[in-house]
DNA sequence: CAATAATTTAGAAGCTTTCTAAGTAAGGTT
DNA sequence: AACCTTACTTAGAAAGCTTCTAAATTATTG
């Protein structure tokens, strides 16, 4: 139970995402999908592209975490205004964000269930259910 | 229910926050208390002061609202990574954001349930539970 | 009313993200 | 391989939101 993915082929992966299996693609692939599944900011996976010895600009970290994104093979989270968060986690799940390390892990599906998902109008649909448990230190900071 | 709030004073509410009672101050207290509940981000609580006639610095904005927040009259609301939204309504409740129009609104208390909150280990606490429900046109885009 | 402390302000600076235009690499065809 | 076409990457600029800074202003206290 979400120890680990099988070892991927960022070839493949990227053939069905029908993305060009550049260089920096695939190493971008490996270091999201390569073993357990990750949270990432585009600057933390930018610097460990760079300290793996694959320099690439920033704008093209961007670029794939949207494409991947938009492949589902990522899902944006939500937690703070600063900067985007992005899970390799795609399946229904929630998030404890620790204020203190800015830190965000996963909440086993089924441990936390919500109940009573409001109606949405005609033509609109939930596209996503964002639930984030904040957690910091008891004694204010 | 959640229909409107008291009509307040602006001087005794900041009185109550251990903030001196500025023009400024005045004039967002009276916007953001002054009726229903609210959801706001600086930029637009902004522009209605100057529609107002009461120019301010929008630095002044950030520091109330960040002020309001410390002393327990607003809420922080994660939304999306761009900007920050704050919240009138500071009692448990949940979100609906609508992402072709980035407005957020509240689902009344107890219509939205959530069980099995994460344990937290000693000497941490849960500061905050932010639930978000994403809607948006049925057909993508 | 003076003295002190808090607040406001404009502008600069900081960060994250997006855009742009030019260069580079990939895929398909011969 | 050589070629063509299209996709991708890139550096740097630009954009958007938020915070910082230092000086001026305002509120409070004695």
């Amino acid at each position: 139970m979400n120890v680990g993915l099988a070892d991927i082929d960022p070839i493949a992966l990227l053939h069905d995402a029908e993305m060009r299996p550049t260089r920096q693609r695939q190493t971008l692939a490996q270091l999201l999908f390569g073993r357990v599944h990750r949270h990432v900011t585009a600057e933390e996976l930018h610097r460990e592209a760079c300290a793996a010895g694959i320099k690439m600009a920033l704008a093209t970290v961007y670029n794939t975490l949207h494409r991947f994104t938009r492949a589902g093979l990522l899902r944006e989270v939500a937690v703070d205004s600063g900067r985007r968060h992005f899970d390799t986690n795609v399946s229904y799940h929630h998030h404890v964000f620790d204020e203190r390390t800015g830190e965000l892990s996963d909440i086993d599906e089924g441990d936390l269930q919500i109940s009573g998902l409001p109606e949405v109008p005609d033509g609109m649909e939930i596209r996503r259910v964002d639930v984030v448990v904040r957690v910091g230190f008891a004694d204010g900071r």
